[in-house]
RNA sequence: GGAGAGAUGGCCGAGAGGCCGAAGGCGCUCCCCUGCUAAGGGAGUAUGUGCCAAAAGCGCAUCGAGGGUUCGAAUCCCUCUCUCUCCGCCA
């Protein structure tokens, strides 16, 4: 959520910010609900404060054993004028409250224009595309031998499923391994468990809901429940409604977790193999940090995430997303995008954001800053540290063999007891 | 699933319809004093929010959450959530 003084005080200046992203902010509904407001809500208050008046004059009369009816008869109407003016003040900040959890991020100045991925900025590219003296197969043509099943995942729950066996399965636990270790040992996060079921507020605190319920599973509950789309959820959450103290900032997480995606509106797209699933495995960074750091450690957290591919050996490029492309609660993205032969193209496996203070306002998440004594909103940031699934298929695809055999890559040979080859 | 107890500020804890945004203690910050020194004294110390360009100031809201009773609710009533104890079941 952006906020609520800015829109009061710049509003032109968000409008033309959303209009990067392409949005036409309705401001006529808004002033008008907004005078409103403000009309409604100094009258409440006003009234409150005449019925807090009243009634402690009462108490001090009755006190002193005076006759109060008189000043009963006086508070008579106070309370349906109260009552009315409450109930309405409370209908137009619901309102307005509407539109205000609907209103994207503000893009840094960073972000280049554009509507699509078509129009993201390459930064760098990293690593030699691997040259096969064969025809590179697609990670599921290599994979049916190797005990990747979508039929059988297929069977069991739906499409958009997978069964892994033996050495496969195997081989993204060392995936995970490699990057919870690398993070936690080398880059300073700490590895936490979290629930996968979270509930409607912490949804809201990291922006999926209210707009994006339709990516979700929900789990019949009273209230409901929802499959984490990324860990990014409960992991940020984790300072909702906190005041962190400065001496431990930044805090940083790495937390491995299942994510669910419904992948409404995505049929017909990456309908083959793993690419888009319904539930995949993901390695997710978190960052709270000061304000004045978000930046830095934006850089740094990207950084990290692709020292795992490097690590991997895997050819990737780094892309910054333009406006139309950039995230909901993001205001400044990177992708990273690993080569797979299968395909011949770049695909995303890792989405590295600057949310700034977005999602801490709706999460309530602050900090104590020493210089002012004040509590003052956190930058919070997150990015895959890679999602597992993917990189289980650009190992497979870039490491593969004339034979559909796989190399492992020697970094993962340690987590899979030194085997080197997957047959 | 059954039975019971509880939820108050950073922490502990009082509070039982008005003088309570809340005693007292601990902690923390600042100041003072001091060679009876791992001491003493004083002051300060919740959050959100409205009016305002902002500050100051003046309000409003918040005692787990939501609703109700009342002129007035931390306090009474209802619903829910969470925590703890015991029993049952169970990875």
């Amino acid at each position: 959520m952006l906020d609520p003084r800015l829109f009061r005080s710049e509003l032109e200046l968000v409008q033309q910010q959303l209009k990067r992203r392409g949005i036409d902010f309705d401001a006529e509904t808004y002033l008008g609900l907004e005078n409103r407001r403000k009309d409604i809500q100094v009258k409440t208050q006003e009234l409150q404060n005449e019925r807090n008046t009243r009634s402690k004059a009462i108490g001090q009369a009755k006190g002193k054993g005076e006759d109060i009816q008189p000043l009963l008869d006086q508070v008579q109407d106070l309370g349906d004028q109260l009552k009315s003016a409450e109930a309405e003040l409370g209908e137009i900040q619901a309102r307005l409250n509407n539109i205000m959890e609907g209103v994207p991020n503000m893009l840094d100045a960073a972000v280049p224009a554009g509507k699509s991925d078509a129009d993201n900025l390459e930064i760098s590219r990293w690593g030699d595309l691997p040259q096969f003296s064969f025809t590179p197969k697609d990670h599921v043509d290599l994979g049916e031998p190797l005990g990747m099943n979508f039929e059988l995942g297929a069977k069991i729950a739906s499409a958009r499923f997978v069964v892994l066996a033996g050495k496969l399965a195997t081989l993204q636990r060392a995936i995970i391994q490699l990057m919870l270790d690398t993070h936690t040992n080398e880059h300073g996060y700490q590895e936490t468990y979290v629930p996968f079921l979270v509930n409607a507020d912490s949804l809201r605190g990291t922006g999926q809901l209210p707009k994006f319920e339709a990516d979700l599973f929900t789990v019949k509950n009273d209230p409901a429940f929802y499959l984490i789309p990324t860990a990014e959820v409960p992991v940020t959450n984790i300072v909702r409604d906190v005041i962190v103290d400065a001496k431990h900032m930044p805090l940083k997480y790495v937390c491995h977790s299942p994510c669910f995606r419904s992948e409404a509106g995505a049929y017909g797209s990456d309908v083959r193999g793993m690419i888009r699933q319904h539930q995949f495995e993901k390695v997710e960074l978190v960052q709270i940090v000061k304000p004045e750091q978000s930046a830095q450690a934006h850089e740094d957290l990207t950084n990290h995430a692709e020292t795992i591919l490097k690590k991997l050996k895997l050819p990737y490029r780094k892309v910054l997303l333009c406006a139309g492309d950039t995230g909901f609660s993001s205001s400044k993205t990177y992708d990273l995008e690993v080569w797979l032969p299968g395909q011949q193209k770049y695909r995303e496996i890792s989405s590295c954001s600057n949310f700034k203070d977005f999602q801490a306002r709706r999460l309530q998440a602050r900090w104590r800053n020493p210089e002012t004594g004040k509590p003052e909103l956190v930058h919070t940031l997150n990015g895959s540290g890679l999602a597992a699934g993917r990189t289980l298929i650009a190992v497979m695809e870039n490491y593969q063999n004339a034979d559909g055999t796989i190399t492992v890559p020697e970094v993962l040979r340690q987590y899979m007891g030194g085997l080197d080859r997957i047959d």
